[in-house]
DNA sequence: CCTCTTTTGTTGTAAAAACAACAGAAATAT
DNA sequence: ATATTTCTGTTGTTTTTACAACAAAAGAGG
């Protein structure tokens, strides 16, 4: 685990705790990882975990297959980031979605039953990983809410301005790269890819956007 | 407030804690609380806020109004729930949402900076409560998940049938009522009120569902 | 360099949704 | 009780999407 410790203390959930701390913590919430090959699951729909997951490496989706196969992708993960921490918290019902590397990749958990419980009066730093888990979930609140504000429009132009519009913002510029390709897009956005395909090329005719594979560039 | 203390005894925020430590915490947090009329503003998107929102009588509705005035019900908070914590904790960033009042309503105000700061030592109930806003928080997490889930189906009747399902067996039944009205239920999932409408209908008669009013029956 | 695979764009057709307009039922107010 | 407003269901038309099938482009691997 020690390698990783690079990757750690660059995490949301270690933001603020030196390297050394974290290295005491992670034998004080019996830290393990473990190594995932593409294509591979960290956890599927129905399953149950008491565990926060850490992305150490590479990059992973929470998806949803649906009971005839349409999939919906409801978040990209990457290197640093949490997941699975709705389910591991009070682990009070069944994981609702997929967790499935999208590249090799190796994941760290951490049992949630320990960082409630376990040593809430000697670790200074016990507190400051609870605080940003606390922060970390309402960030996550606040993504589920955005995508909802997408998907919940009627046509899959309104979605596509909207999607287009949050990235725009997020990258503070007009022009931006986005990280799913057109199918992945699609999926994000509960859309038929061709169709999603053909209405961008007809926005580009129109003269709303301009883009490149993956690079946007929203016009007037 | 303290009339409202038996309300908030039950709320998931202060569950576990006693009448008398709540109301201990009550000053300590600078709890403030304020009447609104049916159809008034709690909050709106675009606003800062930095206080966590309990409603202690009536009913609001998150919701998001885009350009064109397409109204979409986020998530309906009922007496005793919690809201705006995902943007008050640490008021990085605007609300996406409006909170509006469907009912006349209470609405009561806890500062997250004390909640999170203040008395971190002296008071035993303190780390409850944050305890509880954790695990509030990835309850409405998975709840976001769910109805992005719904949501994220293509067709109004595969919407449907999401839906009812999730409130079948959240009732432990097929037969159930739920708490919106059409035009509310339509704002939920994102549809046209009246394509749901003969939607339903269509249901009926091929037998897969019964229902009256708000009451419905899953068949088969 | 060539082959095979994946990704992206295009088009036509059938299916579904949005929209609009209206009528009847239910709830609320007077 | 009656009038008025809100809610719900129905229908036809227009718009949009899903779907399918294919072609072109880009990437990967030998």
């Amino acid at each position: 685990m020690k390698k990783y410790l690079d990757v750690l203390k660059r995490t949301k959930l270690f933001s603020g705790i030196s390297e050394n701390d974290i290295q005491l913590m992670l034998g004080c919430l019996s830290a393990t990882h473990k190594d995932y090959k593409k294509g591979e699951y960290i956890f599927r729909q129905g399953e149950y975990i008491d565990s926060i997951c850490v992305l150490l490496n590479g990059t992973v989706h929470i998806q949803s297959d649906d009971y005839w196969g349409n999939r919906s992708i409801i978040s990209e993960i990457e290197m640093g980031d949490m997941f699975g921490e709705s389910y591991a918290v009070y682990g009070s019902s069944a994981v609702l979605n997929d967790a499935v590397a999208i590249s090799d990749c190796t994941v760290a958990f951490f049992n949630v039953q320990r960082l409630m419980t376990v040593c809430s009066n000697t670790c200074a730093f016990h507190t400051t990983v609870i605080r940003n888990l606390l922060i970390a979930l309402t960030h996550k609140n606040r993504a589920l809410m955005q995508k909802l504000t997408h998907i919940s429009k009627r046509t899959t132009r309104e979605k596509l301005v909207s999607y287009l519009s949050a990235q725009s913002k997020l990258s503070n510029s007009n022009h931006f790269t986005i990280a799913f390709n057109r199918q992945q897009l699609a999926d994000f956005l509960s859309v038929d890819r061709s169709a999603m395909s053909s209405e961008l090329s007809k926005m580009k005719k129109e003269g709303l956007i301009d883009f490149d594979k993956n690079s946007f560039t929203l016009l007037s």
